[in-house]
DNA sequence: CTGTTAGCGCTTTCAG
DNA sequence: CTGAAAGCGCTAACAG
């Protein structure tokens, strides 16, 4: 039988008959003699010993935690970041902090603060809207911060963004091929950073395409959520006769999706959807959605290794990563092929 | 401009002309007279000072860190729970560890013996699969631990679970008040908790409103997923022809939905389908699934302030509570109603 | 009310 | 190769 009350170093260093040094080293695999390591080592199982994260990590001025800091924990972007994440830090040791500010750059600005606490050895931060404030606090953070998305031009931190503008040139590319003239949009706020870059690869894309927009074929929903998808989709539906509609975002597609199939609208037939992010939303909905993936999961992925690295070497220049977009084709904007 | 360097108490003490007690005094809000608090607020903020996690924590034996311990951080059900819990734990004044653990029993094991690290101060655990070793470890942890989820009889531990049986009621009854009467199933994998817990509960609720089952209205998804229901279902629809459709979460539904849809199955005309859960997904869906809310948000929130009223309160009696199930109706099981 | 001091449990020189 | 001892930064007796 094991003991199971906390034991220590000390515990187990009297049990073994030797000092702490020794325990210390043999556990962390440095250089002993046989008997020793074999001592130690009888003594520390018989009394169970784990050793003490906390005061190790005083000791080393290490956490073996990273943080990673997100808008909103129920967002499917951010849900898979979050897999992805997990994923690659535990594999490297380290354990996650979830720290979910709002999206309040406030919030944001006070994280970095208490960062400081040095309750984490670095963080992930992927920020919907970036201020003045914030960047400031960036700058001037005394632990690694890397920043999944955007950053205002001449920034030097660590980032891995998505090119959105590339996104929708996919999507724009795609409807064109499939024969769509009057394409749509459908954004979330243009104060965020998705917001404003989707909205500029939409015009870009549009005009690249020799295609025409106006207006009416552009609405704003008030958040990227569901419900005001569909509120702005209705709003869209009462101005303008699309045959097709980009979406910022998976959920605003599939609210889109919705309000055009409440009203008798066939999709593909009639017009034709597309969402961004390529979430589990799009493979889900019915019809499927042709989705432009961002690489939400990639760029997670490669934050998460940009800060290990970082930790590693915090000499290593600023590096700054752009993941490539993709295409996934679904039902929502094909139309079904004569099958013989 | 204020200092970036770190810097410690000893070095706001000696700024402010005090003693580190003094000032570790004024910082906790302990009494102190108003020069003193004025010269080491001064001398802190000077200095921006930010106390010391890791020191305190080896100091006071608190981390104010609270695990989560989840099987599938991309499962819609534990993203809900992770919503509340990072709300409840995070206005308690903790910090969310996320762990994700496979749903390896052995995996949660070790998860348990490296919370004896003193990581983080308590834990919250939802295992899909509660095994004999799993409950020993539990048994004898040294940091309290509060189970979400059913656990075997006599285990004497903190929990907090939902009423799949009475939940699974609530969906036949419903769909029995629709005139429906050859209800199948569709389950997941029955070695884990909530897929015995729910054949039990179909079977029973079954017999409760006087119909039958046979062999072939039940079928079992490898997995609690889209891809595995699909299958399922395929298999269900080969060997029967029920009028509706429960199934043992909403990713399950979605795809029995599609797979009924795929083949031309009208829902809610020809068939209903019923999920469980009450996520998203359900009302995502198209059309919109009727789901069991069993509960996920409260059961989480409810774990979660009994774990923090647990670490405030160690010699607490044990708590179990059981969450009530309720059903949100939605378009998958009525019947469209004439409207004038 | 304030200062001195003893550790929390561990790692890591520095001697031997 | 091993032991003694010095702290990491902080809190909490205990004196004064």
């Amino acid at each position: 039988m094991v003991e199971t009350r906390k034991s220590t170093l000390v515990l187990v260093a009297e049990r073994a008959g030797v000092s702490i040094a020794s325990v210390s080293r043999v556990l962390n695999g440095l250089p002993a003699s046989p008997q020793l390591t074999e001592k130690v080592r009888e003594a520390a199982e018989a009394l169970g010993y784990v050793p003490d994260a906390t005061a190790r990590s005083l000791k080393v001025g290490r956490t073996d935690q990273i943080a990673f800091a997100v808008a909103d924990v129920g967002n499917p972007v951010y849900v898979a970041m979050m897999h992805e994440v997990s994923r690659v830090v535990s594999k490297a040791g380290f354990r996650l902090v979830l720290s979910s500010t709002g999206n309040d750059p406030q919030d944001q600005i006070e994280l970095l603060s208490s960062l400081n606490r040095g309750f984490a050895d670095g963080l992930l931060l992927s920020p919907l809207r970036v201020t003045e404030p914030l960047v400031a606090a960036l700058r001037s953070s005394r632990l690694p911060i890397v920043i999944i998305g955007s950053l205002p031009a001449g920034v030097e931190l660590d980032n891995v963004r998505a090119d959105s503008v590339a996104g929708i040139g996919l999507a724009v590319e795609h409807l064109v091929e499939q024969g769509r003239k009057h394409i749509a949009f459908v954004n979330g706020p243009v104060d965020t950073v998705p917001g404003a870059a989707r909205l500029s690869g939409y015009l870009t894309s549009i005009e690249r395409f020799g295609l025409t927009t106006t207006a009416d074929l552009q609405v704003t929903a008030s958040d990227f959520t569901y419900k005001a998808g569909r509120k702005a989709a209705a709003r869209l539906l009462a101005q303008s006769s699309p045959d097709a509609i980009v979406c910022a975002n998976d959920l605003l597609a599939v609210a889109t999706l919705k309000e055009l199939t409440s009203r008798g609208i066939r999709v593909p037939d009639d017009v034709a959807v597309v969402g961004m992010d390529d979430t589990d939303a799009a493979e889900l909905a019915n019809p499927s959605i042709t989705s432009v993936d961002l690489g939400s999961a990639k760029r997670a992925k490669a934050a998460a290794k940009l800060l290990i690295r970082r930790l590693a070497d915090p000499g290593a220049p600023v590096k700054q990563v752009v993941i490539e977009p993709t295409l996934s084709v679904r039902e929502s904007s094909v139309l079904a092929e004569v099958t013989v």
